[in-house]
DNA sequence: GTACTATTGTGTCAAATTGACCCAATAATA
DNA sequence: TATTATTGGGTCAATTTGACACAATAGTAC
């Protein structure tokens, strides 16, 4: 979140705010969804001021509905983000620059303030970007290929991606991630690109299918020059099961 | 941090606090740093507020620091606590009680107020426990004998077990919560109390040794009616090795 | 239709790791 | 000196991993 977003006075928790590291899976790449300020000059992630009433959890819930149009989607805390540089006066008024904003310099945001950081794990098609009133677009990017981000964004996101490999130790992952039907190679590319390294194939495939939580379609993939895939789905009551006993997911 | 003690004016973030889940290890058992309440009702975690200009991380070292006079220890910060009903009127009219303070109907701690966790490593021996000013005595106790706890700090304990228990999963343990020489008997209790499983005996000597991380001693460990064990040290610069890089540490 | 390419499903096999034991050794104690 | 508790140091089958082999096949180029 930025800071510079009206407050809407006392509706809000001061000095705090969420951001929302939104993953999605396209064309065998990870994505994350930014919003691009005013100028065109940085892009930042979407984020949000907490309601008076209302949890973390559903605050970061409703920045992603907002920006998303989904509900019930994979949505975890990681990480607090309060170093007191985050938020210097320079920094803030580049801000203002980029998303050309008049605000008087006694204005409250120039205060420092923190930001619990959340990713969420989204299905890319389902996904209807809408910008918030500070941007002019609402986009996915390559997770390899960034543009400049504002504040410490780039390095919330550095963190996300960190911590969900961690995650991927005792956590299936995909669910989310995936259309109702995919190939090996699409859930490979997502635990390849979250943990940064090339997987052996027929090894992952022999890891996954003793798992449990896939069930093999009878339908095949076609469309490449090649041999056609399978399809599978996840097998719902069993990826559930695995995600809350866990599994050692070593690869 | 419980919302009521003093904020001194304008030096604090508003409506954030860290609080310290410091563990220790002593007679093979786990344990956890607390405060006792004025009136001897509950029981808390040891925590504070945030200085204007002071990182998370900062913060919670002085209150590490001020509890136990300890500097450098492991503190790893571990969840957001946010819940609106965490710090709900009647539990802070509670907290007035168990605290002794008089305080007027309107202060500001009546607002929500949200809490970040911090889990440390400390060696038990080193600690010289000191109550602060709204506590009577600050004592160790038993990870599975807790005392009655103010607000939800019994489920931010709960909470940073969990999450030790999957940092495990990728880092080594207990550099910080033994003394220089120990008994591979001393190490496995640290890993089954935070597991909360018992392991067989010479397959985690067999893959705690393998791991390189331990100097075997000279010296052996005598006291004990039964046959002497070996003392080992942690070899610093691969543990700090392993604890960068990681390690699979499936028990 | 035919050859070619890329990628797939499946299988093999040695090496490494794990889990479940066993046993002789020994410090303190009775 | 015998007893007890616990240790260091094994063994060994079962399982898992890592690296690779190979035939099968959907599309593409011709």
């Amino acid at each position: 979140m930025n800071p510079l977003e009206e407050m809407g006075g006392e509706n809000y928790l001061p000095g705090v705010s969420v951001d929302n590291v939104i993953f999605g899976f396209h064309d065998n790449q990870l994505k994350v969804l930014l919003l691009e300020s005013k100028n065109g000059s940085h892009w930042m992630l979407p984020g949000g001021y907490i309601q008076k009433d209302e949890s973390l959890d559903t605050a970061a819930s409703r920045v992603l509905l907002d920006r998303t149009g989904l509900k019930k989607v994979f949505l975890q805390q990681f990480h607090v983000f309060g170093d007191p540089s985050r938020s210097k006066e320079s920094l803030i008024k580049g801000a203002i620059k980029s998303l050309q904003i008049d605000v008087a310099k006694t204005h409250w945001f120039f205060n420092r303030f923190i930001t619990i950081g959340y990713y969420a794990l989204v299905e890319f098609e389902k996904v209807i970007p809408v910008p918030d009133k500070h941007s002019t677009s609402c986009a996915w990017k390559d997770i390899d290929k960034l543009p400049p981000l504002i504040f410490d964004h780039h390095e919330i996101i550095d963190r996300a991606l960190v911590d969900m490999r961690h995650h991927l130790n005792y956590q299936p992952i995909g669910y989310n991630l995936l259309p109702r039907e995919f190939t090996m190679k699409n859930l490979q590319s997502i635990y390849e690109t979250i943990l940064g390294r090339k997987l052996d194939r027929s090894n992952f495939t022999r890891k996954m299918l003793a798992s449990g939580i896939l069930d093999k379609k009878e339908k095949l993939y076609t469309g490449g020059a090649h041999k056609a895939p399978f399809l599978y789905s996840f097998n719902k009551q069993e990826y559930f099961k695995v995600l809350k006993e866990g599994f050692n997911n070593e690869f």
